[in-house]
DNA sequence: TATAGCATGTAACGAGTTACATGATTGG
DNA sequence: CCAATCATGTAACTCGTTACATGCTATA
């Protein structure tokens, strides 16, 4: 059911195409959720069917533009604040993390560096996203959760670097 | 795919029984990774039928131990060193805290208590099982790995406690 | 002897991915 | 005018969840 909210949320923030959300999810939200065009269009029906979501416009390219209605903003407020969150992760990460113990060291070592240069490549990414919203008026995604995904990151990164260095001492 | 290494990665740690797998899923692995019964026999089928996995034992109750074959073990390994990891992740929670600005701030605050008391409770059950683990002479999880999750769930906390803070200021 | 927990399976449904398919507009 | 990108949709398949269904064994 997440889909639904994530659309609804989306469209909370600003009226939007099809098109458009699906960049959204590839830019913005790709950390915590994914959503391909073909899952997002006949979710976008289904919410209008509803009467959560409407048409607010049509441009060129036939391109649609909907808006959240009133009810569907009731709706995300009591999704957000009411429901009960599901707090179950999907990471194939952490798998991998879990199994690690079961390499030898050689390539225990190898799976190590691999994640750390991606973990580093991460937090260059959110620190020059971090630098770019410092002069932005209106900014793409709320600074506190810039900080937090390096504060996470950065957490990655030392743990990475403490079981590299323990493994070659 | 992940699903059929989780699996075949539990077996390399030691044989057992779907049941006792469907377990390992819910106590050791639901951070990262969930899976129920009725995925876990049909996939045991699958690894049999391939070669990567075989019957050692039956006991009472219809049990069945399945261990893991010396193709099963290069192919995990296989997987852990050489493919590319799929590093999306996909966490209700992380879309939640998207959307969070959308809420006015009492129910955001009420959201953000909601989530502070969480990790705080996840906190304490990572703490006492590092305890445990302490003087536990084969350590179900990875100890680095509960590490891990300690540092990951204080940055989480002290963000909560910010966010809380910086708002009743 | 009943009930709780061990133990394995299948079926139906819903969610998510990949592939197929088409049309419109802009810029080189 | 052709290539790239914008823009929307459907179909087939795979993965994951919930519900259904059954049988075994220990213990109270």
């Amino acid at each position: 059911m997440s889909l639904r909210y994530a659309v609804l949320g989306l469209l909370a923030r600003r009226p939007s195409t099809g098109y458009e959300l699906t960049q959204t999810f590839d830019r913005s939200l790709s950390t915590s959720w994914h959503a391909g065009h073909s899952q997002i269009y006949p979710e976008l029906a289904k919410l209008e069917a509803a009467g959560l979501i409407n048409l607010v416009g049509e441009g060129a390219r036939r391109s649609k533009t909907y808006g959240i209605t009133d009810t569907g903003r009731a709706e995300l407020r009591r999704w957000l604040v009411e429901a009960e969150p599901d707090r179950s992760q999907r990471s194939e990460s952490g798998l991998r993390l879990f199994l690690t113990p079961l390499l030898d060291p050689a390539d225990r070592m190898q799976t190590f560096e691999r994640d750390l240069a991606h973990v580093e490549h991460e937090l260059a990414a959110l620190e020059a996203l971090q630098a770019d919203q410092a002069d932005t008026a209106e900014p793409e995604v709320f600074a506190p959760q810039v900080d937090l995904g390096i504060r996470v990151n950065t957490v990655l990164r030392d743990w990475l670097r403490e079981q590299i260095e323990s493994a070659s001492a």
